[in-house]
DNA sequence: TATTGTTATACTCTATAACTATA
DNA sequence: TATAGTTATAGAGTATAACAATA
């Protein structure tokens, strides 16, 4: 059974077709994404939770600011994001020295741990999926995520 | 270049690298998606609104339930979800014969008119973004999106 | 008793608008 | 005046729990 190789010796698809495909799809995966990261206590984070953390994770010393843009977010609603994460514990917010309108974000060790864990679970339950690709398709996976990537970048 | 047949000769990812990027690489799409279903009014639907009326639209005679469980949501989730349509008239209500249990859930003629229109400008602004990826990416995500409704769908 | 659906309640996510504090 | 952030308000999406109606 070839259906992947046979598929790419037909007739290439159009742009439309895959952009009709695609509105179906994504939001198929992201349900599978949210379920998993919800179903796997204790200490679940919601996926904008879980990716502002690695954003901080990576980038010490941001302000609210600087993860808003990155994420592509109004800057209230990610005071209101962090407002959460710091309620639990996850993060600090600290004035900057320097600009005192700036407010620095960061990791806590708790912080650090539940990313960790969080990140492990959702990794996990996903490679679980994954497993049912061929290596071709996950060949091709990895291709297109790296398109993704680029063509998605920043809102 | 021909960074995509050359990246198939070289080591295949890992599930786990797989999976990782897609945990970071899934989100941005969708968000991608979700900023340009609301991005062009008017009329605007939100991603679930949508699927649940692209499901209304190839079943006919359907119940809250099936749709329910097509998308893995709680009835109550569901409900509410359909509310909102009622209320915009893009959808129908109605008592099933038989059994005065099922609320049977119609698109209106206005809902089907809506939908067209939110699929046209969906895709059309999903294409500008796939427009930027090779023929040979635009392939491989064909691939994908299929291997993908294979190992997400329901679930 | 089991199934279908609604309502009540409570989160999170997200936005806009109005505001404060700082530069 | 412009920038960084917060607060108020609002609507969508989602869940669980309690409930009503029907089978």
């Amino acid at each position: 059974m070839e259906p992947f190789c046979a598929r790419r010796k037909s007739a290439p698809p159009s742009i439309e077709n895959c952009a009709e495909q695609l509105v179906s799809t994504i939001p198929l995966v992201m349900r599978a994404l949210r379920k998993e990261m919800r179903a796997h206590r204790p200490e679940e984070l919601s996926i904008p939770q879980f990716r502002t953390m690695i954003y901080l994770e990576r980038h010490v010393g941001v302000s609210i600011s600087d993860v808003a843009d990155h994420h592509g977010l109004a800057l209230s609603s990610t005071s209101q994001l962090i407002d959460g994460l710091v309620k639990r514990q996850y993060v600090t917010r600290e004035i900057a020295e320097g600009d005192r309108r700036r407010a620095i974000v960061s990791l806590t060790a708790h912080g650090k741990t539940i990313l960790a864990s969080a990140r492990e679970q959702a990794q996990a339950r996903m490679a679980e999926r994954l497993a049912l690709l061929s290596p071709e398709e996950l060949q091709t996976l990895a291709t297109v995520l790296q398109a993704f990537d680029r063509i998605f970048a920043r809102g």
